[in-house]
DNA sequence: GTCTATAGTGGGATAGAC
DNA sequence: GTCTATCCCACTATAGAC
């Protein structure tokens, strides 16, 4: 157990530091010092170094934040009333995070979109995860499956776009208003409009 | 001139270089030398050094970008066509641009939320211009002053987001489902609904 | 004021003792 | 396999020549 103990405190640690100060801001001294682990470990369980680190940690968290989410959605029976509670509960939990832990890719995915392409693949093949996974919850209220794919694409940014502003404003209004106007678009699809 | 321009220089270089690869990724090394600009010429015009060379930047090209996207949604009568015209255009630029010029403040906004006060500060500042501008672009057509602002935030955030998984993707679909859903959200907000 | 050289720090990566 | 010491490089910032 020691062993990959180490392994998963290494990722964990690396997982918050890339979440909160991005990829190029965050030491690889630091996530040792987090880990409470020799430096030289960080090498030893990846040895592809930083990137393999973060691709790593892009992939495991990115999949882990997917099913959260959709685990939040489906905690709530009527899906437009789940969207707006999905939102609010992602703006609690950002405030009582002090405006730390948003996203666990977004900061990252913007980074290294045009200098590393690498992670900007493993980015990219996260939120293509996401949105196939939105895709086929919303489409359990939606006939039309292109509706159903555009908004689980609009829900995504939406709660990317939003979080940005509220990190920045250290404000959670943005995210409940987010949570409206999804709930607003999802209304919008499943009326009847004169 | 000659003073004044090298400032400019540099300020036009730590732009694109910040919008294009973030904060702690752009030296300022990079930013002297895309500028054609001696390395002293930086602390001369920017005696806070980086943070208030990018401070500056954030300012100046937020509230830039700020009346861009306004003249753009101008350009077109029907504010719903504007819309997604809007829209159609970023992603024709981000395109374009080979996916590494979308918005200028974006990502530094990200990677400083949690580390650098005044830095959050700026990009909170531009963020909220942007929102009131587009309140009162949304109020005349909508009624409600409450609900323009909602529209406003969610197409800021919306644009963030498309920008973010555009970028990701190297893909304008984003940006053009994200233009789709705007129009779709003034519709429901000017339209009746049964 | 313009520009160069360099100090001082922290980064990623590696070699090698244990 | 675990851990430490160190290399080399890039960075921010500054001192000082011109």
């Amino acid at each position: 157990m020691g062993q990959s103990d180490t392994r998963t405190r290494i990722q964990g640690a690396a997982t918050v530091l890339f979440r909160r100060n991005g990829y190029s801001a965050t030491g690889l001294k630091r996530i040792a010092a987090e880990a409470d682990a020799p430096f030289g470990s960080i090498y030893h369980f990846f040895p592809g170094g930083k990137q393999q680190l973060a691709e790593t940690t892009i992939r495991t968290s990115g999949a882990e934040y997917g099913r959260m989410v959709l685990a939040l959605l489906d905690s709530v029976p009527d899906p437009v009333e789940s969207l707006v509670h999905a939102f609010e509960a992602a703006a609690d939990d950002l405030a009582a995070a002090d405006y730390a832990d948003a996203c666990p890719i977004g900061t990252v995915a913007l980074e290294v979109a045009s200098s590393n392409e690498v992670l900007r693949v493993a980015t990219a093949e996260v939120f293509e995860e996401w949105v196939g996974t939105a895709t086929r919850w919303f489409g359990r209220w939606v006939a039309e499956p292109k509706t159903a794919h555009s908004l689980a694409y609009s829900m995504i940014m939406m709660l990317e776009g939003a979080f940005m502003l509220s990190r920045a404003a250290r404000d959670p209004k943005p995210l409940r208003v987010a949570g409206r106007s999804m709930a607003e678009l999802l209304r919008a699809a499943t009326t009847q409009r004169s």
